[in-house]
DNA sequence: CGAATTTGACCGGCGC
DNA sequence: GCGCCGGTCAAATTCG
């Protein structure tokens, strides 16, 4: 398919693709899809897409949360609109046992529209992954935490998404040169991109050049770096590479903020990637052609069935901000604030408050899909069209947008 | 020809 | 102190 974009265009296009047929998208079933809030593009200093997304579940999960307590039940009865009852679940006991340093709290949320169906089906999970501490010492960040554990379905595919909060305990972890991380773990796409490699380089709304690339010991991959060309001066860098557990993932690490505000039109200056201005329906550099759709083309991906579409986010907290913070931070929910660069924007202060936001006013998510309800729904490419606009990521012809 | 990518070299942190 | 490793630099290469 010429119009995918072997990039995280891919991975939005895959969740609108999955999620809103133009059926769903008129359906009474499905989830309501919230007003965009002009700070969510304030909200995310590292330019990640995600992490200010919030998928409509996660108002779901607000709404539960809100509540007295987390349900560990499992899916409850339908209700009248044919929902599933939401399973939330407070997996700290789980999260000890992952890292015995942080005390962390996980929230697991799911749900299950229409039906039921396996969750490795043509699906879509989104797993998302908040962390604010850096359990390794060398600040590594495990975010393979592809599971697909719990799953939303639409239509027959299946949505799932997590949010895992880590609260730096850093005490005794010596502090090592490090920066604030995010980390964002996004099926790969087709792996077509880049010229010789064939590495698949999730694009987003900044304009990342890449710098270098390494061969990471342990990974049969390797990690390319790149860093914001959306404005000169910016210290932002992202670090992409397919986790080593799961080839068919990426994990991209942002590290570092932008110090420019969210370019309304990406690729203002120069710097795009060839791969996402060049024109889609070349097929030498356009950023990963295939389609997760088009499982021929995805040659990174396994080929048992069609890889479940989740991505997860996870903050990384700075090590030298954890011990300062380790001193007066005495709540185990407390996290070290992280104070983003950007000045004239609103920026929570701390993760919690980021959080807070990802669930009280994040609508990204929803706002993409709505935008993608609204953009051209004939065919499975469609939803994300809507959601490429709104990135400035190229799609079919959307890419006019980028001049 | 300008811009982006590639890739080997270099640098600094960390462990031993 | 040395070696390993990750991250960055910059020249060469490639592409549009």
């Amino acid at each position: 398919m010429d119009n995918f974009q072997g990039d995280l265009t891919d991975v939005v296009r895959g969740i609108g693709g999955h999620m809103l047929s133009p059926e769903i998208s008129s359906s009474p079933n499905i989830l309501p899809l919230p007003q965009p809030s002009p700070s969510d593009l304030h909200m995310n200093p590292f330019g990640d897409p995600f992490v200010s997304m919030t998928d409509p579940l996660l108002q779901e999960l607000n709404a539960v949360t809100n509540s007295s307590h987390f349900s560990t039940a499992g899916y409850n009865a339908n209700n009248n609109n044919g929902f599933l009852v939401p399973k939330v679940v407070l997996e700290d006991d789980q999260i000890k046992s992952q890292c015995s340093i942080f005390p962390r709290i996980r929230i697991s949320h799911s749900n299950i529209i229409h039906e039921s169906s396996p969750c490795n089906s043509p699906a879509m999970s989104a797993h998302v992954v908040a962390a604010a501490a850096a359990a390794s010492p060398r600040g590594i960040i495990n975010a393979n935490t592809n599971s697909p554990r719990n799953c939303l379905l639409v239509d027959g595919n299946t949505f799932s998404s997590q949010i895992q909060i880590s609260s730096p305990r850093n005490i005794g972890l010596k502090r090592r040169k490090s920066q604030a991380k995010k980390v964002v773990c996004i099926p790969a796409p087709a792996a077509m991109n880049s010229r010789s490699s064939g590495e698949v380089v999730p694009s987003d709304l900044w304009a990342w050049r890449k710098y270098g690339q390494k061969p990471i010991k342990g990974s049969p991959f390797p990690r390319g770096y790149y860093r914001c060309s959306s404005s000169k001066g910016c210290s932002a860098r992202k670090q992409v590479e397919r986790s080593r557990a799961d080839p068919s993932m990426l994990v991209i690490t942002y590290t570092s903020e932008h110090n420019h505000p969210w370019p309304i039109q990406r690729n203002a200056l120069a710097g795009s990637t060839r791969s996402c201005s060049s024109n889609p329906n070349s097929s030498k550099s356009s950023t990963a052609t295939a389609s997760l759709n088009d499982p021929q083309n995805n040659t990174h991906v396994p080929s048992s069935a069609s890889p479940p579409l989740s991505f997860a986010v996870k903050n990384e907290q700075r090590e030298e901000d954890m011990e300062l913070e380790n001193v007066e931070d005495d709540d185990d929910n407390k996290i070290a604030p992280y104070r983003p660069e950007i000045h004239d924007q609103h920026q929570p202060d701390d993760f919690f408050a980021d959080l807070e936001e990802l669930e009280l006013e994040g609508d990204s998510l929803s706002m993409l899909l709505s935008q993608g309800c609204a953009g051209d729904l004939n065919n499975e490419t469609i939803a994300s069209d809507g959601i490429s606009d709104f990135f400035g990521w190229t799609v079919g012809n959307n890419n006019k947008d980028d001049q």
